[in-house]
DNA sequence: GTGTTGATCGTCT
DNA sequence: GACGATCAACACT
């Protein structure tokens, strides 16, 4: 079994209720870095996600409902899954209140529970390529359409809150093409299980 | 180390 | 008909 490389204790914290999604999108977001997050007991530690609100035009959300962006719109504390390029699956935490349309991408995790079956879907040993991406972590974890619109207090999903402080460092998003100057990715800075390194 | 490209298809224009 | 909240492989410096 390969070393852990970061501070993080394994020990979980209380389960997150849904009730922790019904706040802005930029609180949700820095407080989900540390956190756990299990689908069938396979996961770990999210380090790194981006806040996306429903006046950026960078969100889906932002040129109102469609048959894709639904649950967007629906009551915070569920999954918004959606195919990415035609091959990936990426996964988002609905926030705010109804209808607000703001949503929390999963970016990056360190691996904690489950490495096997991690390594198995990912045809893959090296522990740090992982979770470390959108369409990454979704096929370590399993997640495909079909988890869209679950909640996220039940199963087959388990979100823990840190155990600890941490220090989130905060830096413009990845991948987009508009409104790519909002620094609205967060994350553990000097994490070696990011999609990116945040710049120094 | 950095930069470029193809894969692949649902979604929206 | 064009594009995209990506990834992996490859070329190149």
């Amino acid at each position: 079994m390969a070393p852990r490389s970061n501070a993080f204790p394994l020990r979980l914290g209380k389960p997150l209720k849904r009730t922790f999604f019904g706040r802005s999108v930029h609180e949700v977001a820095p407080d989900l870095i540390g956190a756990t997050m299990l689908v069938d007991g396979v996961g770990g530690i999210i380090v790194e996600v981006e806040a996306y609100h429903h006046t950026d035009p960078a969100a889906h959300s932002y040129r109102g409902p469609t048959q894709r962006n639904q649950v967007m719109f629906g009551p915070p504390g569920y999954a918004y899954v959606y195919r990415s390029y035609g091959i990936h699956w990426c996964v988002n935490f609905v926030c705010e209140e109804e209808g607000s349309a703001s949503a929390v991408l999963i970016r990056a995790l360190e691996p904690t529970h489950g490495l096997a079956a991690m390594r198995r879907r990912r045809h893959l040993q090296d522990m740090h390529a992982l979770c470390s991406g959108p369409g990454k972590l979704t096929e370590a974890l399993g997640i495909t359409i079909a988890h869209n619109a679950v909640p996220l207090d039940r199963p087959p999903i388990a979100l823990h809150a840190r155990t600890e402080d941490v220090e989130v460092a905060a830096g413009i998003r990845i991948g987009i093409t508009k409104a790519v100057e909002l620094p609205w990715r967060y994350g553990i800075k000097g994490s070696k299980f990011l999609s990116k390194p945040f710049p120094k």
